[in-house]
DNA sequence: CTACCGATCCCCT
DNA sequence: GGGGATCGGTAGA
């Protein structure tokens, strides 16, 4: 899990629908391990919102939070161990203008209740840097339209519209930082403290305050 | 800069 | 009925 989440850092998140590709690199990953982890959704063990947790690796685990947000996992088998690799961020590089796009879009599905609020949140996010389109799970899920239909698909297949690319074996194996994961208090110290963060030092692309 | 707060919905010791 | 693997705005030091 620890290797695959490092693995992970590098590689190519790929949207292809047919009309339109967007790509990026992944730069900020969160391990989370089976029903051990209590910071983990497999915790309480299998059930219907994170079977997928417990099926094949390589496979979409997605889930929705907070009434508004899509988060993107990598299922990390193997096959019952429910560990996954949370996606937190991701540099785009093909199909800005798509992923702004749909940031825009999530942003109007949401915020209903006030007047003004959609008009600031579309003219925040017609102006937003490249690098922050896709900074933060949510904000990977808006950028990328990760729908709760994208659960379970498989990521290592070449015709899937929502796939992975493992980075170039070309490529030097790049520096990876590691630190605690984010949000996940309500554990205890005990398992918010573990050093399951990882990100490539450096990206303008690192969720959080600077990356922290 | 930090700290809190509201939005909003599906699933659940 | 409660609460979250979040985000962005606002208030206050």
């Amino acid at each position: 899990m620890d290797a695959v989440a490092r693995g992970l850092l590098g590689a190519w998140l790929i949207r292809d629908d047919g009309l339109s590709v967007r790509t990026g690199r992944i730069v900020e990953v969160e391990a989370y391990g089976g029903p051990r982890d209590l910071a983990s959704h497999a915790r309480a063990g299998r059930t219907a919102r994170n079977a997928t947790m417990f099926g094949p690796s390589g496979h979409a685990y997605v889930y929705g939070v907070y009434g508004m947000h899509t988060c993107l996992n990598v299922v990390c088998g193997p096959a019952d161990h429910a560990s996954a690799v949370l996606v937190r961020a991701v540099e785009p590089r093909v199909g800005v203008a798509t992923m702004r796009e749909a940031r825009l879009a999530r942003a109007l599905a949401t915020r209903r209740s006030e007047c003004a609020a959609p008009v600031r949140a579309a003219a925040r996010v017609a102006h937003l840097p490249v690098a922050q389109l896709a900074s933060g799970p949510g904000n990977v899920g808006a950028a990328f339209s990760i729908e709760r239909e994208d659960d379970g698909r498989d990521l290592l297949d070449p015709l899937s519209p929502l796939r992975l690319e493992a980075r170039s074996a070309a490529e030097p194996r790049p520096e990876v930082a590691s630190g605690p994961r984010i949000g996940v208090g309500f554990a205890g110290v005990e398992w918010a403290s573990r050093p399951w963060r990882f990100w490539l030092p450096g990206s303008p692309t690192l969720s959080g305050r600077r990356g922290r």
